[in-house]
RNA sequence: GGCUGGGUGGCAGAGUGGUCAUGCAGCGGACUGCAAAUCCGCGUACGCCGGUUCAAUUCCGACCCCAGCCUCCA
């Protein structure tokens, strides 16, 4: 399997540190809000990875964090005059109903920063013992000149790190570069105790210690958003391994690239922040997913009507043809072919592996031998479970209405104009029959004459 | 300004030094009472200018555009 590593900027060949065990780690949601459509491109893109990895070793542990402590969730719970548990239970399971409704499987941990405190604390301390971090006025900021590697990651270097800097340095920093570990809490904040007094950990260390806790010093893979490069895992790395004695933090940095909202960037000023939870009453989770898989992983993905309706026809394909296999039994043993995987394991070529799965679907439609239309419907359906598509039956596809859909007809309304066309159609009245699928038609119903039957399904 | 990634047919989107991406839309045909679905076929796509090469969309160089990051951000 190939990965690009966001370390070297190429693809690499990947293998894991231990050959039976695969550990990742990708950053997961601060839950202040509702995820929004660009919040779920890691969380599937990631899925469909740790998918992918599974099948291919036998232990993958899989690790992606819940930050309950940030000063948003502060901003949020004063605003209602609630606990900052209260909101980080509400969203977080708002994130965890929204995901499952993108086919996104929960990862093997989902650690939380608030059960992660003595962790935290005792990294921080390792890293002021080892000269790496200082306290200062109720403060404990990292040394970044400790860490020679600093920018890394993100290519940076000391002077265009010096340059960028368009915050006011606070006074008590050593240095421009160093980053808060530790901050004190008022007495109207939340905070916990700690050898500098009461506090909250910084943004970055939760990460670190929780990946320590959960994966060991060095993990395999580490994932995230592309807006993270910088500062959020260039500083995981100069924590981890200056907490490690040196040792490598993550071996394989993945990003996924931006979400575009009609060309622009999504951002509340805008006003084009959508969110999945309103989504997926709209839209049937999978088409989100599979736009969300159109584009390959690192490139910018642009969300709009187009490439929704695209995604939704798509897989009206793919489900006409399981639908037409519906009384065909797939063939046990038989899994994704090995063109499909070989694309997925190029760097999860979503796209590539997307056109491997219509040839199979191309097939199948041509085909009419028992034995290759069962063996054509287990590739088919272990190459969208690898995608995390393809697993409702064809019926619940077609028949899928969004919750908000009013004025459209019942299925047993459906079903009587149906039987009154077919009547119809054996009295070989065309006028009738025409007129029961037009009349339906303009309610949002097609209807679909087959050697099986009458079908029918929303528009 | 620094760093990163891009500019592919009507749209979306992979990829490659020399026959095919793929999906949607369009056109023609088969099938159908007519449709739909499905199948078959079709379209001289690779930002611009040079260079290397028998051959470049693919490699090299310059240029023009676009996007993201540069301590809130998936």
């Amino acid at each position: 399997m190939q990965l690009h590593n966001t370390l070297s900027g190429r693809k690499e060949a990947f293998a894991p540190l231990h050959p039976d065990r695969v550990t990742m780690y990708v950053c997961g949601p601060t839950v202040y809000s509702y995820a929004h459509i660009g919040n779920a491109r890691p969380a599937v893109v990631f899925d469909t990875l740790a998918r992918l990895l599974r099948r291919r070793y036998p232990k993958v542990v899989y690790a992606r964090n819940i930050t309950d402590i940030d000063d948003k969730i502060n901003a949020a719970a004063v605003k209602e005059g609630v606990s900052i548990r209260a909101i980080s239970d509400r969203y977080a399971a708002a994130y965890h109903e929204d995901l499952a409704a993108l086919g996104v499987a929960l990862p093997d941990h989902e650690p939380r920063v608030t059960e992660h405190l003595p962790q935290i604390i005792h990294m921080i301390e390792r890293l002021i013992t080892s000269g790496h971090a200082y306290a200062a006025e109720g403060h404990v900021l990292f040394h970044t000149l400790s860490f020679p590697d600093y920018g890394q990651l993100s290519k940076r270097d000391e002077q265009s790190l010096m340059a960028g800097a368009r915050v006011e340095v606070a006074p008590y920093k050593k240095h421009a570069g160093d980053f808060v570990l530790w901050k004190p809490s008022g007495t109207d904040q939340p905070g916990w105790d700690s050898p500098w007094g009461c506090g909250r950990p910084g943004w970055h260390i939760e990460c670190s210690a929780m990946a320590e806790a959960l994966l060991g010093e060095t993990i395999d893979i580490h994932g995230g958003g592309h807006d993270l490069i910088f500062p959020h895992h260039e500083n995981e790395i100069a924590q981890s391994v200056c907490a490690h004695g040196g040792k490598p933090f993550a071996r394989y940095w993945l990003h996924n690239g931006f979400l575009n909202m009609r060309g622009e960037k999504m951002s509340k000023s805008l006003g084009n922040v959508t969110l999945v939870h309103d989504l997926v009453k709209l839209l049937p989770g999978e088409v989100i997913r599979l736009v969300l898989l159109t584009g390959h992983y690192r490139q910018p993905l642009d969300w709009n009507e187009d490439v929704v309706a695209d995604a939704r026809k798509k897989l009206d394909r793919l489900y006409g043809a399981l639908r037409e296999l519906a009384e065909v039994s797939p063939a046990p043993g038989v899994g994704a072919p090995d063109s499909f995987i070989a694309a997925l394991e190029d760097d999860l070529n979503t796209p590539a592996a997307l056109a491997e799965l219509f040839e199979l679907v191309r097939a199948a439609n041509k085909a009419e031998a028992d034995e290759e239309r069962s063996r054509l419907k287990a590739q088919i359906l272990d190459a969208g479970k690898l995608l995390g598509l393809l697993q409702q039956s064809p019926e619940a596809w077609f028949s899928w209405s969004p919750q908000a859909a009013v004025g459209r007809p019942s299925a047993e309304a459906i079903e009587a104009l149906i039987a009154a066309r077919l009547a119809a159609r054996q009295a070989k009245n065309w006028a009738e029959s025409d007129r029961i699928r037009d009349q339906l038609k303009a309610e949002g119903v097609l209807l679909e004459d087959s050697k099986d039957g009458m079908r029918w399904r929303y528009a």
